[in-house]
Formats: C-alpha cells, sequence, structure tokens
DNA sequence: AGCACGCCGACT
DNA sequence: GTCGGCGTGCTC
C-alpha cells in the first residue's frame, strides 16, 4: 500500500511511502528521509496521484493503532495549512503535544488501579496481628484504589508486598468519559436578556451557528456562558472555552469548576510537556467536560465536542505573531461548522469583522444591554492637554481628581502604556539620543538597574557618561514611562501607596499575583501600569481611571489603531466603579474634539463600531476586502528590495489583487536586520488565496529566497 | 529544516 | 598540503 505521509519539515508538500501494515490516516510512522529518520502524520491512503512507484521508501515503524490526529481535527488542520498557505507539517506541530511529536506511546492510560484478589479478600484482620499498617492497606483495599491514592499513606513497598502475596492485582486504568453530574452550585437568576440568549445558544446545540454575545463588563456574560454549557455537561458532551493569553485567571477557572461537578482541564503556554500531554489524552477519552485554554487549545481533539466559547473574541491574542499565523477566532469558527456545533463569541467590544458578520446574516447577535447588578455605567471626562501647566505628564485637574478620589477611600488607577523610566536619554548640548544599534528605536532608561534597554530586540548596555555624539555629559531622560510616574506619584501622594504593575515589577513569578491580592483588599492607593492592566483584572474599589497619553493611538499609521483604542476605552471604563458606587475615567488628550473620541464617549462602543465599519467599508480595508502581507528580513537592504520586486513582479499577472509596496516595515530595522514588506488586498478571496498558491510556487523557486527570511501572513493582525 | 556535496581562502 | 566557510541541491 502507497501512503502519503505529512511531515515535520518546512515544505509545502507531502511525501509518499510504502507500508505493509495496517495503517489508517491520523497516525503515526516512522519512515526515513535523507539521511535522518522523521516521525510523520499519515495524510492519505492510496494516493491517486502518488510518486513514481520505483522511488519509494519504506516505512520504518507504524507507531500508532488508532489516529492520534482524529478526522474532524485534520479536516481543520489541511483548511488551515491551505488557508493561512503554510507548510503542513508545521501546522501539524500545533496540533501535537510535544512528547507525541517525539513519539511517546499515546495510549490513554492514567494510572494503575490496586484491588484484592480472592486471596485477599478472604484474609481476616486477625491475621495481620501487629502489622498495623499492612492492616490499615488491607482495610483501605476492601475497594479499588487508584496508585496515587494508596501512595499518599503507603509506601510502594508495602504495595508490592500485596503483590507478591498474591493478595492484591495491578490493573492499568484508562480514562474514559467523565461522569456527568447536576449543577453543584445553583445558576444566578437570568434578566431577561441574558435568558433570551441562553436559549438561543441552547437551541441550536446539534447544528452549526455563530453567535456574536455583546455585553459590557458586568453585564453577566459569564452566567450566559455557564447556563449555556450546563446542558452540554449534562449531557456528556465537551466545551471548549478559548481565552486571550492573560485571561487565564485562576478565579476565572474557580467559577466553572465550582459551578460543575464535572473535570474542568486548563491548557495555557506555562505548562509542562507532560502535563500538556495528560491534558491532551484526557480531552480525547472524553475525560474532561470542560477545557479553558489559549488559542492552541483550539486543536485539541475532543472525543464529543458540543460547544465552543471564545471570551473577548476581540482580542488580538488570538492571532499567532509567528510561524503558523492563524486566528485562534477563525479557525474556532470552522472547527465548529466541522463539528456541527454552536460556537459562542462574547465580548464587550466585539471585532470589526464579527460586527460585519452580524450585519451580513452570519451570526446571530445576542446583546446584554444592562449591567447585571444595575450599577451606573461611568462618566468619561476628557482633559483637554492644550496649553496646560503639566506636571509630571498630568495636567492640573488630573491630579485634582486624583486627589479626591483618594480622599473619599477609592483606589485610582493610571494607565501608561511605556514601560521603564524613560523612552530615551537625551543630549542636552547637541540632541542625539540613545539608540539601539539594531532596530530603529531608541533605548529605553531603566533607572531601577541603571541600563538602557531595546524593547524590540532585548538588547541591554549601561547608561553612557557621555553624549554619543559630542562627547557632553549633559544627559537627561526625555519623555516619560511607568517606573518615572512611579517614582512622580509617590512624591505627590506620599500618604498613599503606589503600586506599579508592568513587565518589570512582575518578573519575578507570583509577583503579580501578591500585588492583585494587595490592591483587592482595597485600601486607597495608586495603581499604575501598562496594558497588563487593561485586560481581565477586576478591581472593585477603583473608582477613577486615569489614561495618560490617549493621543499616541489616535494618531497612528495602523488602520485597526482607532479600534483597539475604542476598545481599550470601554474595557477600562468597565474596570472603574464595580462596586457599589459608579466609576470615572479621565482622558488626557490634546485633541478633545477627535471624532472617534467624541462618539465613543458619548454613543458608547456600539455605535463607534458602526461609523469604523462604514469608513472600512470606504476606504477598503477589512473586512470588506481580503489583505495577505509579505514581509522579508536581511541583513542587505538591497536582498529585500530585490526578493519583493520579484513578488511585484509576479502580481503583474494578477490584476484583481492590488499590491501596495515594497516599502518598509514600520519598524524598519530590527534586532540588525532590515525589514520591508508588500501588502496585498483583494476584494475576492478566492482571487487572493489563488494568487498566494502560485507566487508560492514560484518564490520556492527563486535561489534569492534562501538568503533572505521571508514570510506570509493571511488576514494579518498588525502592519509591523 | 537538516544534511551532503562542492568549491574557495587561511592555517597547523 | 588540509580544515572549514557557506552557496546549492535534495529529501518520497
Amino acid at each position: 500500500m502507497v501512503i502519503r505521509v505529512a511531515l515535520p519539515i518546512p515544505l509545502r508538500v507531502h511525501f509518499d511511502y510504502l507500508c505493509d501494515s495496517e495503517v489508517q490516516p491520523g497516525c503515526r510512522v516512522l519512515v526515513p528521509f535523507g539521511k535522518r529518520e522523521l516521525i510523520g502524520i499519515v495524510w492519505q491512503l492510496n494516493p491517486s496521484d502518488s510518486y513514481d512507484a520505483t522511488q519509494l521508501k519504506a516505512v520504518t515503524q507504524v507507531l500508532d493503532q488508532t489516529p492520534v490526529l482524529a478526522a474532524p481535527i485534520r479536516q481543520l488542520l489541511s483548511f488551515a495549512a491551505d488557508y493561512y498557505h503554510h507548510p503542513l507539517g508545521d501546522v501539524l506541530t500545533s496540533a501535537l503535544p510535544a512528547l507525541l511529536r517525539d513519539g511517546k506511546n499515546a495510549d490513554p492510560v492514567k494510572g494503575h488501579s490496586y484491588q484484592l484478589t480472592e486471596a485477599g479478600q478472604h484474609l481476616t484482620a486477625e491475621q495481620f496481628k501487629a502489622a498495623k499498617k499492612r492492616l490499615a492497606l488491607w482495610q483501605q483495599l476492601q475497594q479499588p484504589q487508584t496508585e496515587s491514592q494508596l501512595l499518599e499513606h503507603f509506601q510502594r513497598k508495602e504495595l508490592q508486598y500485596f503483590i507478591d502475596q498474591g493478595w492484591a492485582l495491578v490493573t492499568p486504568l484508562l480514562y474514559g468519559p467523565y461522569q456527568t453530574a447536576a449543577e453543584q452550585q445553583k445558576s444566578l437568576p437570568l434578566n431577561p436578556a441574558q435568558a433570551l440568549a441562553v436559549t438561543a445558544v441552547q437551541q441550536a446545540l446539534g447544528s452549526f451557528s455563530c453567535f456574536l454575545l455583546e455585553g459590557v463588563t458586568g453585564s453577566g456574560k459569564t452566567e450566559v456562558y455557564l447556563q449555556a454549557i450546563s446542558p452540554v455537561v449534562k449531557a456528556g458532551g465537551q466545551v471548549l472555552v478559548l481565552v486571550p493569553e492573560i485571561g487565564l485567571t485562576p478565579q476565572t477557572l474557580a467559577r466553572f469548576e465550582q459551578r460543575f461537578a464535572v473535570p474542568v482541564g486548563v491548557w495555557h503556554s506555562n505548562m509542562t510537556d507532560l502535563e500538556r500531554f495528560t491534558v491532551w489524552q484526557r480531552c480525547q477519552t472524553g475525560d474532561l467536560a470542560i477545557v479553558i485554554g489559549t488559542r492552541s487549545a483550539l486543536f485539541l481533539p475532543f472525543l464529543k465536542l458540543d460547544l465552543l466559547i471564545i471570551d473577548e473574541e476581540h482580542d488580538s491574542s488570538f492571532k499567532q505573531q509567528d510561524g503558523f499565523r492563524y486566528h485562534a477566532r477563525d479557525l474556532a469558527i470552522k472547527r465548529a461548522s466541522i463539528q456541527c456545533c454552536p460556537i459562542l463569541l462574547g465580548s464587550a467590544t466585539p471585532s470589526l469583522e464579527s460586527l460585519a458578520n452580524v450585519q451580513q446574516g452570519r451570526f446571530a447577535h445576542l446583546e446584554l444591554p444592562d449591567r447585571a447588578a444595575g450599577q451606573l455605567m461611568p462618566s468619561v471626562e476628557l482633559v483637554d492637554l492644550k496649553q496646560q501647566q503639566m506636571l509630571h505628564g498630568m495636567a492640573g485637574l488630573t491630579r485634582q481628581r486624583i486627589e479626591q478620589h483618594l480622599k473619599l477611600g477609592q483606589q485610582v488607577l493610571l494607565f501608561l502604556n511605556r514601560r521603564g523610566f524613560a523612552p530615551a536619554l537625551i543630549c542636552h548640548e547637541c540632541g542625539w539620543m540613545t539608540e539601539c544599534h539594531r532596530c530603529s528605536a531608541f533605548t529605553t532608561f531603566h533607572k531601577q538597574s541603571r541600563q538602557l534597554v531595546c524593547h524590540h530586540c532585548g538588547a541591554t548596555k549601561g547608561v553612557p557618561h557621555q553624549c554619543g555624539g559630542c562627547g557632553s555629559t549633559q544627559l537627561a531622560p526625555v519623555g516619560q514611562g511607568t517606573e518615572q510616574l512611579e517614582e512622580q506619584l509617590q512624591q505627590l501622594f506620599p500618604a498613599h501607596r503606589v503600586t506599579r504593575l508592568d513587565r518589570d515589577s512582575t518578573r519575578r513569578k507570583g509577583s503579580l499575583q501578591q500585588a492583585l491580592d494587595q490592591i483587592l483588599q482595597g485600601e486607597p492607593q495608586l495603581i499604575l501600569g501598562t496594558q497588563m492592566l487593561a485586560k481581565g483584572h477586576h478591581f472593585p474599589n477603583v473608582g477613577l481611571v486615569v489614561i495618560i497619553d490617549v493621543d499616541s493611538a489616535l494618531y497612528s499609521n495602523d488602520f485597526r489603531a482607532p479600534e483597539q483604542l475604542a476598545q481599550l476605552l470601554t474595557q477600562v471604563s468597565g474596570r472603574a466603579g464595580r462596586g457599589s458606587q459608579p466609576g470615572k475615567v479621565l482622558l488626557q488628550t490634546h485633541y478633545p474634539g477627535h471624532a472617534l473620541l467624541q462618539d465613543v464617549i458619548q454613543n458608547g462602543y456600539a455605535s463607534f463600531a458602526r461609523s469604523a465599519l462604514k469608513e472600512r467599508q470606504q476606504t477598503f480595508l477589512p473586512p470588506f476586502m481580503f489583505l495577505a502581507l509579505f514581509r522579508v528580513e536581511a541583513h542587505q537592504l538591497e536582498l529585500c528590495k530585490e526578493w519583493l520586486q520579484q513578488v511585484a513582479d509576479h502580481y503583474k499577472n494578477w490584476q484583481q489583487v492590488q499590491l501596495l509596496g515594497p516599502l518598509a516595515c514600520p519598524m524598519e530595522r530590527k534586532a540588525g536586520k532590515y525589514r520591508w514588506q508588500i501588502q496585498l488586498f483583494a476584494k475576492d478571496r478566492k482571487q487572493l488565496h489563488q494568487s498566494l498558491d502560485s507566487v508560492l510556487t514560484e518564490i520556492s523557486r527563486w535561489s534569492l529566497s534562501r538568503k533572505v527570511k521571508w514570510q506570509l501572513d493571511v488576514d494579518p493582525q498588525d502592519l509591523n
């Protein structure tokens, strides 16, 4: 038999082999490949267009009796490899845990079970005499026990003694479908909008359909998730909940675990290979009812997946930013269609893509208008920075407001999306600034560690005493970062604690959690942080949120920047006033009349999104246009340009696809390499994808392609 | 990606 | 005279 095998190499082709033994698609095989041996996945049996049969090598070993990749997953992966034009071998890497890629046995053994033999059952307590430990073990073994249960109280050699005596025997304990159970904790009462949403999803169970659940923070989205899940886990089905990278908080997990008496698993990037493998197996065997995980959980092999939930569906961390650049939300929709189950996308600030899908009738729209607990929405105040006396990056009014809220015994949250002390050091004599040698960027001054750090390539060096241009010793920090603001806030408000939360202050393991716990105790204080504060965390005692610098996001050349700013504003508004009082949001800007700001503030996100969508339509941007991007990196600028020019030349044949470029990436040099790009727009998705197929075949033929590092990004999230 | 082959410069 | 640099080709 000839089999077609997908191999872990970055080539967009399959390889054919001979195989005498029984195999099914989705099984792993060990095959000779050049001078090497590789583990591949059987992709097709007896392909009609097989490679010259006389040239075929034979499979060395079949590693699985049953497929590690079941048909639905293979269908998903195959679709993904086509859609993102990514080598299948790399795509498979996302779907298999490392241990399986390395050839580990995939049999789902949970552990070992000990039970008494006939001889063991006929023993009596008296026979143990003074052997108290053995008596206790015997008593516990009246019921079959897992090895791990027994090892809590007994030593391994005691277990072995029972086996040697023929009193007990060991059997492998296999994973299997979980025991369904009723809810542990009673569900909360629903308001009419929530009830409508729950009913809609529940009625859709068993068939493919997409729902967009739009509800502001505090409107009770999680309760809708939980009640939508309820009938699924009562019927023995499985649910996948995808969350953004930072959203995987212990509280979220606890809420799911407390509600249902069924096994809940988690999946995220901090797990060990063995932990991942175990979750993978428990999914495959149906042992886990619910999995909460970040984007790659999308590829887990569920036995009976009946519902998908994507929380914070607008979040950009669902798009992988290197290698296989897939969007987990988009692929999740594909997966739901393959599995014939509903998918629920939830957000307070839906992506424009999803809203367009609602408008075009592809998604059903479920709205939760009210804050569940009936709190008031926070009020937003714009602080016009023009001609203001600024102190430490804050206008007088801003400082007053902070003071007022501290006096009221509330906490104040400040956002500044720039870590470090200052974005650069500047020479007071000649204007020279500290630059990274390898990137087109300045190096950030970190005062505490006394270092200059490039935030783009990670290079660090000591702080110079002299200007690199004129030799002057007059070097001063320019601009403001969180480290500096922390110091300044402490000076301005010496009576209050200032907590800074950014990548630097939370580097030590557990220090983030420690800071969050301390904040939750509610003492009036200033909390200051970067983007990492914006998502997921709940601070009930925060009465005021200040956004120090709105302007840098207002005027960005990234077409998604307005959308992201509107999302940030809405999300942080949700952070304020979750307790009894309504919160306040303060925005510092030089452009208080800016249409986007006005629209979001006065009419809310939904209104903003409607106008933003119209604008995207008029300017021929996604989601009304399909976009793909070729990026190329090389040490020599000329190689970048030449390679892209060849791509551009190829596109002369494709009238339906519009080109923008070749042009430099927003950050032209990074880690010593030049970076250029070409943007491809098409009205017709099919045309775009056909053109990509054809240009990729060309690219693989060019010898220039090996002197540069290039990548294709389909549906890019940002143009960097 | 890896691995081999092959052709040119600087070393024990 | 070799060792090893990386350009090029190939992997069913």
